[in-house]
DNA sequence: CGTTTCGATCGAAACGTTTCGATGCTATCG
DNA sequence: CGATAGCATCGAAACGTTTCGATCGAAACG
C-alpha cells in the first residue's frame, strides 16, 4: 500500500499531508495524533504512526511549525567577539546557566556577533555587557518588539535587566583593604560601563582617592600590560583592586616578573570569584553568584517570550578573602 | 491617508500586505520593492517605503520568509557542554573563525548542548569533536538530511571532514625528542577519539613504547591531577607529550609543584599552538591552524547547504619548539 | 504601420503546519 | 425516550512571505 512512486526522481520530501493521505485521514486527525493536542483514537493515531514510518516522514516541518506558532524557539545572546567575549571564565558559566534553563525549555541559544544585522527570526535577546554600552541591534529589536534581557547594562528602556549588587561588593572589598592598613590603593578598570562606574563608585566609599591605573579587557595579557606600562611610568600603590579574576590573574603574574611578592609587597584582589587552578594563590575576590545569574537571566527570557511581567533582578555578592592580599 | 484604527486595540504587527494596501499596489510589487528581485519604478518603491514606514513595518517576517525559502539561516554547533567546550582557547578560535564566516554569510550559529532534541529548523549543523565519539542527534539528523560537517571526526557516512594531520604533528614532536636524547617518554591522552588515535600513532612511529599516563579533558585543573596521581604512584618520565597546550600547562604547573625544573627534570609539549600569557615558558608544540580550520568549515558548511558537493579537508600543522622541551 | 521586446505590475499558488469551529456518533442522564 | 454531553474526526482558515506566469502598455524595430 505504498504511495504511488517507487521510480521517482528527486523526491520531494514527505508532508503531513502525504502521511495523512497515506494513512486515510484527514490532514487534521493526522496533526493531532502527533501533536497529541486533540484525542484521537488509539487505532487511528496507530495508522498515522506507521504511515508516517512507512513514507520516513521526520517529524513537522520546523519552519511550518514556527510560522504557525509565531515563535523560532530561538534566543539570541549578544556578544561581542566571541573569543574575547568567552576568554573569561565568568562569562562561560554564565553562559553554561543560561544554555541550561533555555535548552530544557527546548530552546537554543544564537550566539550574535555584536553588530550582526539579524534578519533572523529570535523570540528573544539576551545582551551580556562585557564592558560595552552600545548596542547596534538595540533600535531594531526594539521596533521588531523583541523581548530584551540586558544583564549587567544601562538603564535602556524595555528592557528587563539582571544585575548584581557591584557597588556593595567593591565597598566590601575597599573595606577589607582598609582594614589591612592599606591607604595606597589603585584599581585596573573595565571599559567605561555600567558595571564598571557601580565598583568605582563602591571602591570610593573608602578610598576617596583611588587611582586608576587604566582600563583593559578582563584578559591576563592586556592586564599585565596596562599594570606593566603603568608601574614603568613609576607609579606604585601597596594594593590593587581589579574588575575580574583574570584581570587580577595578570596583575599577580606581572608583579612577580618583577619580582615584587603577593601579597608581601603587593595585595591585589580580583572579581568574579571563578577557580583557575593554573594560579597557585587564591584571590581576594568578590563572588558573584554567577550560575544564578545566568539561571535568573534565562528565566527572565521565557517569561518575557510568555508576555508575562518581569520584575529585574539584583543578585548579592559576598567578598571571599584569599592569599593575594595581606598587610601593607 | 493613514490606515484605519487609530484607537486600535491589541494592535496585530503590520503586514506586507497590510503596506501593499496603503501604498495602492499588489502584493508582488510591495515584495519586490523591497527584495529587488524584480524591477519596480522608482515612483512605486518611494510610494511601497513611504507606506512601511507610516505603518511601522519592520522587513519582512523572518519566520515567513524561512518557510518560504525552505531555510531558516542558522547553523548549529554541536558542543558537550559550553564551559567545558570553550575553556580551551583552541576552541574558541575556531569558533571565532567559523563565526566570522557565517557571519558574513548571513547566517546565525546556534549552541546545541550535545544531546538536546532538535526540534529547530537548522540549515546544516557543525560537529566538533572534542574528544567525543557519539552523538545522539546524529541519526535524527541524517534522517531529515541535514548537511552535516564534522571536524577531526571519525567517518561517519554522509558528512564532509575537516581535519588535521595529527599524525604528522605527533610524529614531528616525537622526532624532536628523540633528537634531544628522550627515551623514557609518557604521554597524557584525551578520551578515545579519532585524534587521540591519530596522534598516539604519530607518536608511537617514533616511541612505540610510550607510556600511557591516563586520560582527560583539555583542562589544567584535570591534567594537573591526572599527571599527578601518575607521579604518586611512583611512575616518572624525562618527558610527557600532551594533547593540548591546556594539558601542557598543567603538567608544567603541577610538575613546578613538586619542585621539578622544566625544562630541565621534564620536557614537556603541548598540541595547539595556542598562546597562554600567563605561562612563563613558551611551550614546545605542535601548532595547527585553528583560524584556517575554523574557516574552511564554515566555508564546506556554506557550500553543502548550497547543495555543492564538497571535499574533505586535511590541514597540515608545524612544529614549534620552545623553552618547555630541553635535552635529557 | 504591424510586430516584437521589454519593463512594470498583478493575481494566485505555493511553503507545511496548527487550530478553530462544525459535524456526526455513541454513551449518559433524568 | 428525548435532551445533553463527550469523543473522534474533518474541512477550512490562517501564518506572511516569495515567486511563477500572465497581462498590459509603451517603446523599439524593420
Amino acid at each position: 500500500m505504498l504511495s504511488s512512486d517507487l521510480v521517482s526522481g528527486p523526491t520531494r520530501a514527505p508532508t503531513l499531508a502525504d502521511v495523512a493521505t497515506e494513512a486515510g485521514v484527514s490532514l487534521s486527525t493526522a496533526s493531532h495524533a502527533f501533536s497529541g493536542t486533540k484525542p484521537v483514537s488509539a487505532a487511528t493515531r496507530e495508522r498515522v504512526l506507521a504511515a508516517a514510518a512507512s513514507l520516513g516522514w521526520t517529524g513537522p516541518n520546523p519552519l511550518a511549525r514556527n510560522l504557525r506558532r509565531g515563535r523560532s524557539g530561538v534566543v539570541g545572546i549578544a556578544v561581542g567577539r566571541l573569543s574575547t567575549a568567552f576568554r573569561d571564565p565568568a562569562a562561560l558559566a554564565m553562559l553554561d546557566a543560561v544554555s541550561e534553563v533555555l535548552d530544557a525549555a527546548g530552546l537554543g541559544l544564537l550566539l550574535m556577533p555584536d553588530d550582526a544585522e539579524v534578519g533572523l527570526p529570535l523570540d528573544a535577546v539576551i545582551y551580556d555587557i562585557c564592558g560595552r554600552e552600545t548596542w547596534g541591534a538595540y533600535a531594531d529589536l526594539v521596533a521588531r518588539d523583541v523581548p530584551l534581557v540586558v544583564v549587567e547594562g544601562p538603564a535602556w528602556p524595555g528592557t528587563t535587566f539582571i544585575d548584581i549588587d557591584h557597588r556593595a561588593g567593591a565597598a566590601a572589598l575597599g573595606r577589607h583593604l582598609h582594614d589591612l592598613g592599606h591607604r595606597r590603593v589603585a584599581t585596573l578598570t573595565l571599559e567605561a560601563s555600567h558595571p564598571q562606574r557601580e565598583r568605582e563608585a563602591g571602591l570610593r566609599e573608602v578610598f576617596p582617592e583611588v587611582e586608576v591605573i587604566g582600563a583593559c579587557a578582563s584578559d591576563v595579557a592586556a592586564a599585565q600590560e596596562t599594570v606593566g606600562s603603568w608601574w614603568d611610568g613609576g607609579s606604585s600603590a601597596t594594593a590593587v583592586v581589579c574588575q575580574s579574576d583574570v584581570q587580577a590573574a595578570g596583575v599577580v603574574v606581572e608583579a612577580r616578573r618583577r619580582g615584587l611578592d603577593v601579597p608581601g609587597d603587593l595585595s591585589v584582589a580580583g572579581f568574579d570569584g571563578v577557580v583557575l587552578p593554573w594560579l597557585d594563590v587564591e584571590l581576594t575576590t568578590v563572588v558573584q553568584p554567577l550560575a544564578d545569574k545566568g539561571r535568573a537571566t534565562a528565566r527572565a527570557v521565557l517569561a518575557r517570550i510568555a508576555g508575562e511581567d518581569v520584575e529585574d533582578v539584583v543578585l548579592p555578592v559576598r567578598l571571599r578573602t584569599g592569599g593575594s592580599t595581606g598587610p601593607a
